[in-house]
DNA sequence: CCGAATCCTGTCCGATACTG
DNA sequence: CAGTATCGGACAGGATTCGG
């Protein structure tokens, strides 16, 4: 009478793969990492999910404990989807897999990407070393939501919504700012081609796309 | 046409669990961490796997450049399944899962577990502050294999084979030798029950002991 | 004995259509 | 908007068998 399939497996990884390993569960995961959604705001970010999958996958990862359902506040009416704090803890082997992933040697860049996706990859590909004395804020204005990025004390910050003052705001596609970030050469094609605006100091941006490193295969 | 099935994001997190999203591959990656195996020990590290889907998971592996097939050396003849650079290069990913895993509400311990994954379950609950100061060289002979552990500048090692002269060897099996180390009170009931076998410093053992953090679940 | 290919069965996934 | 119902097809699991 066992409800699910499971490895039957002492090991931690091999058990929580029996929570998360199902198809599509991480990715659901992966765009709760900034805050609360709707069946269908998730839908959306997943293109090609069925809903019947989606629906089996928000159940099964509440009851692991990783998602609850919260009551949507403010003006919208109705319920949403949220990540427990063990649920938001997810967002480091996130990053760290991401990191990882980063190396293949079949990466394809020319594909779709929610803003969810960029942002962790944000995460994944930063630098603490080439951070060193950088200090900067910079706003994102994508089509699916504001974001604050930081860099401070080697370290990077990546939240929801705006800042009071940012010393810079990037407005466009998730795709578009990470092709600038990671090109090494910001301000250059994408700017020039109108797919990315930019507000405020240009050099701050030039700054921040200085601390990451390019995803590069690993050979051998 | 498309010869897999595919999630189609840019994600380079999603990319990755094209590649080893599937069950059972990151078992199969995980047990060949830390050495190459044949087709036939794999199996038997991983009870439950049927022969066709770990022939279909080797072969999904090796083409995704995580694992190459190696002619075994010396004496015995065959081939063996290796990691690719790569591929070994996922355990710091294996070790981040692993360590929130550990924080799982419903994790359960009384499950037996692979040498490997013991092995790596001591990277996941190592902790950096309580190895401050602390240097010590064990060896384990599992049933599997011999592993040296070693403490030292904070960092944990471990590695398959002896050490030269090791401060404490201890014999058993893992699920006993986990208890142990992990229970915070070494030399308790295992060492009474005779399941484990230590030879040498006893107190370099509790010393082991002592840096790791116990598993305990993350609650809200 | 090892490594793998071949059945066959059951479960899961994916797509569409449909309902409170 | 937020899911359920349904169904074909893909995939996993288990046993057996076959070639080194």
């Amino acid at each position: 009478m066992d409800r699910k399939r499971s490895y039957d497996d002492g090991c931690a990884f091999a058990q929580a793969l029996d929570l998360v390993g199902e198809r599509w569960a991480l990715l659901v995961v992966r765009e709760l990492m900034f805050g609360p959604l709707r069946f269908t705001d998730l839908r959306e970010r997943l293109p090609g999910i069925a809903s019947n999958v989606l629906t089996q996958r928000l159940a099964g990862l509440e009851e692991a404990g990783i998602v609850r359902q919260v009551d949507l506040p403010r003006p919208a009416r109705g319920k949403a989807y949220a990540l427990t704090a063990w649920g938001k803890a997810f967002r480091e082997p996130l990053r760290v897999m991401g990191a990882w992933a980063s190396a293949s040697p079949q990466l394809r860049f020319d594909k779709p990407l929610s803003a969810a996706a960029a942002m962790l990859s944000l995460s994944s590909m930063f630098d603490r070393d080439k951070a060193a004395g950088v200090s900067v804020a910079v706003d994102l204005r994508l089509p699916d939501g504001d974001f604050a990025i930081r860099v401070e004390g080697g370290c990077l910050s990546v939240e929801p919504g705006r800042t009071p003052d940012p010393q810079c705001v990037v407005s466009g596609d998730q795709n578009a700012l990470l092709a600038v970030l990671y090109a090494g050469k910001p301000g250059s094609t994408a700017l020039a081609a109108g797919t990315l605006a930019v507000e405020g100091d240009l050099d701050k941006l030039a700054e921040l796309a200085g601390t990451f490193r390019a995803p590069e295969p690993m050979l051998g």
